[in-house]
DNA sequence: ACAGCTCCATACACTACTGTATCCTCTAGA
DNA sequence: TCTAGAGGATACAGTAGTGTATGGAGCTGT
């Protein structure tokens, strides 16, 4: 058996190479593999090169990794800005395409959700991390618990709910997935987050 | 610095292994490191012998892994079972005693949230692995929309119900937790879960 | 007390990585 | 067009792990 000549992965054509091409390598390889599969010779691999480059744009493996996730947690805090804003004066509807953003499966955010997936694994064996995801997870609790108090007159209620909502958002990224599908549907997670958590506390 | 003399971990002083001593330090692995971190190498070091011991009982790393997951896999289909019969003739109570049952933190039962979601991990990069966590969603969702369908007429609302009750569950086991304590506490869970997805519905 | 089985140690060969040092090759700017 | 430096290749040394082969210890029954 003669080794095929062809190269692993399509060996992204030689054009030269930044910090984020590796940055964006090292996220693709966290989602398919988790953190333990993000390697510099597999990503060099990947990227066509050896890794003689990789050691030009970072000095070691944890740059690689704390660049990649200060990336990330740069992305995160933009996003939660971004989601401050109402989408609608309807509350009920800002709500919906509240979830309807975090739920955002299928395209580019099932690499994201992998992603988040991937981290989480992380933050159990490294206390930064864990720390990190902390932090981001208390800024979404007040996102989402800002956009119920708009459907609901008491406090303590709209950050009950905002606990159940993003808990089941959560939960929704790894349980009851299908191997393809990857998830209860988003309809149905919009249907019965809709018609249990939000619709009975609208006025 | 003269590197300490002791071992690294507790070497389970020197008594005579069989494959369940192998598995249980496999398990502990994996809640620490997650699967990435079942080394054999590592667990011999932490048995406090050698490797010789490991392939003798088992035949390779692989088979070490699916007889792990054939352990855990045989015990969440016993608690599965022992769950079905009603632990209270109060449905609501059954519910109640359910969920504690599910949010059984802070014990043993911490390590194994930690490797049902290092479980989950592997899940994600072997279709094996997610085929028999698809199962046991299943299961589990099954046995509690029975649960819920003690309190609601309806069935689809009792599998709503129960939908959100397990998203709530597995969201809970990695999100907004911690440092140290892990989740948000038992308490807080059994107060929103019972306030706005069980009360609202018991007749 | 010895034969046999169980459990473990030792030694070896191999693979997959990381990190460093050095050399080569383009390419842009004076 | 010469040249400096960005970007990458090559080679080397070292670490951590797997799997295999083989050789013991130490109980256990007869």
């Amino acid at each position: 058996m003669v080794p095929a000549p062809v190269p692993p992965t399509t060996p992204t054509a030689a054009v030269r190479l930044n910090r984020d091409d590796w940055l964006d390598a090292a996220f693709a390889a966290a989602v398919e593999h988790g953190f333990d599969g993000v390697r510099v010779l597999v990503l060099a691999d990947a990227l066509g090169v050896t890794r003689g480059s990789f050691y030009w744009h970072f000095k070691d493996h944890a740059d690689l990794i704390t660049a990649l996730l200060e990336r990330w947690r740069a992305a995160e805090a933009a996003s939660n800005q971004r989601l401050q804003q109402p989408a609608s004066d309807d509350p009920v509807k800002d709500l919906e395409q509240l979830l309807d953003a975090a739920l955002a499966h299928g395209g580019a955010d099932l690499s994201n959700m992998r992603f988040e997936l991937a981290l989480r694994g992380l933050g159990r064996r490294d206390a930064a991390v864990a720390a990190m995801l902390l932090e981001v997870d208390q800024a979404r609790m007040a996102l989402f618990a800002g956009k119920f108090a708009r459907i609901t007159p008491d406090t303590k209620t709209a950050i009950d709910l905002a606990a159940l909502f993003y808990l089941t958002i959560v939960g929704s990224f790894q349980a009851l997935s299908r191997p393809q599908a990857a998830h209860p549907t988003k309809q149905y997670l919009t249907e019965i987050i809709g018609r249990y958590l939000i619709k009975p506390q609208a006025r």
